[in-house]
DNA sequence: ATCAACGTTTAA
DNA sequence: TTAAACGTTGAT
């Protein structure tokens, strides 16, 4: 249907039931009927659906209630029609179903019964990706042909024979849909761009090498009786299968600099995938993709030349759609039988060869990734600044400036006078976004930042599409990412536990994560831990890509700061959708466009929200952030103010009057801390309306910010004294509130609260 | 039989 | 182009 990728697929009986399956509603086909299917599902687009893991952290969440498609549910309220897994709870590794069956012996994966890891490999169930077979690899007859394992998802790959012939992946991205929407897209898409697109893709595909000399596997024990594998048993299969040359795929891309668009394509959809595999591999890596060039040397089967060599074979192959592998061109049959196969082209070197070991390991895309996951744009800036990326980031530990005003300088002069956007864009993808942080101290005298609009960071030439990010799929991060303990080069696992290893990363600074993120995988999964990135700061970091939103979606902070960055509305949308635990949100000179995001039913309950200085933010933009959604589902019953529980509001330099302090008041009961400083319509009255009786506000704010609000006077601090719980006001450089009267407050509070002045015009409670 | 939710279709 | 809807699958 929408994955007919080649002139090649027209070979297949089944396309047409598949034109069939996609221009009218599937027949019903039960449980038992889908059991039969594989006989002739060969080669057809029928796959088995995959179902949950229920061993991940997502699936052993519960679920948020917070997020869109919770709202939608019946039991929080919703309406039920979406059925979508809670955004939280979406499966890392759905595996299998428990009827899925090798469709050669018709029995169910047996690697469970077996002690050695590689063994394990042919006795358990694989998907191809493009045919759908189901299959033992042992059962295959293959000798010759070298399946490539998908380790984006459990029993996942692409089958000797399919790879064997050549063609293009569909892929197995069976992840839960519902951030997959791509295939819209990859349907519309011509059968021949297609077929040109995934071209290197497939050539990318590693073949046989004679050189590896390995025993054949014994023949296929096939004790009927076994019990099932459980799934867990294939995902750490997989793992351990694949952790030993996990920094494999790194090499290749490390090596490789392109001036291939095809290959930078693929190189970005390499991470891509990446990513989708495993929350805890992500930008970090591919960031450092560059870094490790000069950096961190190879370990085990990284440095085996003969890996190298192939790399660069593939690379080759990849360049030159023509060269082909020995096995390439090969008459293959199409998958229709599974005993079709390649079967003795390979020479005397391939007999010696069990499928197991020809089943390289290499990541592999969902298709619908590979079609159109990023935009073009991107990746040919990616593929101009390939080299500049080597050459920049050859020192990986360099530590970025820490200075008040260099990195945003930095950044400001690639923004708006470089007039090479690649390395605009190096600059953004090519490097570690967490190391481009900085942490300015950005405290005026006042204790506030005193840019005005006027110094807002101009929004790059053309802000990153967080279109994009649409077709990721972002999984919520696991609480404690395998493994347990750091495998090493030998099988065995460092005596130190992870937990161990959590608590030392809990020292680190998130600079000095980013460096260990670079040390290997496991460790570059660990550092990404949640718990190391409760708050995530981009503060200045003018320009917001789509790695970095997905690198904060994966470490679900409670609190971010994306002040003074050009996030745009649908950037801002896109996350706070998927930060349902999100409590602490700083935009300070964003543009409004962007902060009005924030006025949907997916708004997470925010306990501080800093909107200093945003363009634009006025008393009727101030309404619409404080009232209800009106984006809320049917049925959705939940219609208050989203911003109810904030407890510190930030409003500093905004053009706000009494109609947005009467809302504020009405809106928020938690309000403690309330930042109004540079706020030239605020006065007497203002203060009044917040302290007035029969206001929450007027119990709940303990500390108020009012200094350079020309307009207010002494008389404000009259109002303060009905304010029980009040510990700070700061009226600092108001024109017109005089010493005198702030020594008259503390006088007069002294009977029940001791205030102090901490600085001029800056009363303090003393404790 | 019931529930959850995957993957595709349809609507906006 | 994206989100919503929904038929159907898979687990229990």
């Amino acid at each position: 249907m929408a994955l007919s990728l080649s002139g090649d697929d027209e070979e297949y009986d089944s396309e047409s039931e598949q034109q069939r399956a996609a221009n009218r509603p599937k027949p019903k086909v039960g449980t038992s009927a889908a059991i039969k299917l594989p006989s002739n599902r060969s080669s057809s687009g029928a796959r088995r659906r995959r179902t949950r893991c229920r061993k991940c952290e997502a699936c052993v969440r519960t679920e948020c209630g917070e997020c869109h498609f919770c709202k939608d549910m019946k039991k929080f309220g919703g309406p039920g029609r979406m059925k979508q897994s809670c955004i939280m709870r979406q499966c890392i590794a759905p595996v299998l179903p428990h009827t899925a069956v090798c469709v050669v012996c018709k029995e169910a994966g047996k690697e469970d019964t077996l002690e050695e890891e590689e063994e394990k490999f042919n006795f358990m169930l694989m998907e191809c990706s493009i045919c759908n077979e189901i299959v033992h690899p042992n059962c295959l007859k293959v000798n010759d042909a070298s399946g490539v394992v998908n380790d984006e998802l459990p029993n996942c790959w692409e089958c000797p024979k399919c790879n064997h012939a050549g063609k293009s992946g569909k892929y197995a991205s069976n992840l839960p849909g519902s951030l997959l929407r791509e295939q819209k897209s990859l349907k519309e898409e011509g059968d021949a761009s297609t077929a040109v697109k995934r071209r290197p893709d497939r050539e990318e595909t590693p073949r046989y090498r004679p050189e590896e000399t390995l025993h054949r596997q014994p023949p296929l024990l096939s004790p009927s009786n076994l019990p099932r594998p459980r799934p867990e048993d294939k995902l750490r299969k997989k793992r351990k299968l694949f952790d030993d040359d996990e920094e494999e795929d790194l090499g290749v891309r490390k090596k490789e600099k392109s001036d291939d668009p095809y290959y930078s394509k693929l190189l970005h959809h390499i991470k891509t995938e990446e990513e989708d595999e495993d929350p805890y591999e992500e930008e970090d890596e591919e960031g450092r993709v560059p870094h490790f060039r000069g950096g961190v040397e190879r370990r085990g089967r990284f440095g085996d030349p003969e890996d190298e060599a192939d790399e660069r074979d593939s690379r080759s192959s990849l360049l030159n759609p023509s060269v082909k592998t020995p096995f390439g061109d090969s008459d293959q049959s199409l998958c229709s039988s599974p005993q079709a196969g390649p079967s003795s082209e390979g020479g005397s070197e391939t007999q010696e060869k069990g499928p197991r070991r020809k089943a390289r390991r290499k990541r592999r895309l969902p298709n619908r990734e590979l079609s159109r996951e990023l935009s073009k744009a991107l990746n040919q800036e990616i593929q101009k600044t390939e080299d500049c990326l080597a050459n920049e980031n050859r020192q990986p530990l360099k530590v970025e400036p820490q200075t008040e005003n260099e990195e945003p300088q930095r950044l400001f002069r690639n923004e708006l006078g470089d007039q090479r956007p690649h390395l605009k864009n190096k600059e953004m993808n090519g490097t570690p976004w967490e190391l481009r942080h900085f942490y300015p101290s950005q405290i005026t005298p006042l204790g506030f930042n005193r840019s005005t609009p006027t110094n807002r960071p101009v929004p790059p030439h053309s802000p990153p599409k967080c279109v994009q990010m649409e077709r990721h799929v972002i999984r919520p991060p696991p609480i404690s990412p395998p493994p347990d303990r750091l495998p090493l080069k030998d099988g065995k696992s460092h005596v130190i536990q992870r937990e161990v290893w959590m608590k030392i990363f809990g020292y680190l600074t998130h600079q000095e994560l980013c460096v260990c993120m670079r040390v290997c995988k496991t460790w570059n999964r660990w550092c990404c831990d949640k718990r190391l990135w409760t708050m995530i700061d981009l503060n200045r970091c003018t320009s917001i890509t789509p790695l970095m939103l997905s690198g904060i979606i994966r470490r679900q902070p409670g609190s971010l700061d994306l002040s003074w960055t050009n996030i745009s509305k649908k950037q801002l949308g896109w996350l706070i959708n998927r930060l349902p635990g999100l409590r602490v949100l700083k935009l300070s000179g964003c543009s409004w466009a962007a902060v009005s995001a924030l006025c949907t039913s997916s708004c997470p309950l925010l306990r501080t929200l800093d909107v200093q200085w945003v363009e634009g933010l006025k008393d009727a933009q101030m309404r619409d952030l404080l009232s209800p959604p009106t984006d809320n589902r049917p049925g959705q019953l939940d219609n208050r103010c989203k911003l109810r529980n904030v407890e510190d509001l930030r409003l500093a330099g905004l053009d706000i009057t009494d109609t947005s302090l009467r809302l504020i008041s009405r809106q928020m009961p938690s309000l403690s801390m309330l930042d109004l400083s540079y706020c030239n319509h605020i006065n007497d009255q203002s203060v009044n309306l917040l302290t007035a009786a029969g206001t929450t506000t007027r119990d709940s704010l303990t500390d108020i910010n009012l200094s350079v609000c020309n307009r207010v006077t002494d008389h404000s601090l009259n109002f303060f004294k009905r304010c029980g719980s009040i510990c700070q006001i700061d009226l600092r450089f108001c024109k017109q509130v005089t010493r005198t009267a702030c020594e008259r407050f503390i006088a007069e509070m002294s009977v029940s609260v001791p205030f102090r002045l901490k600085e001029d015009k800056l009363l303090q409670k003393a404790s």
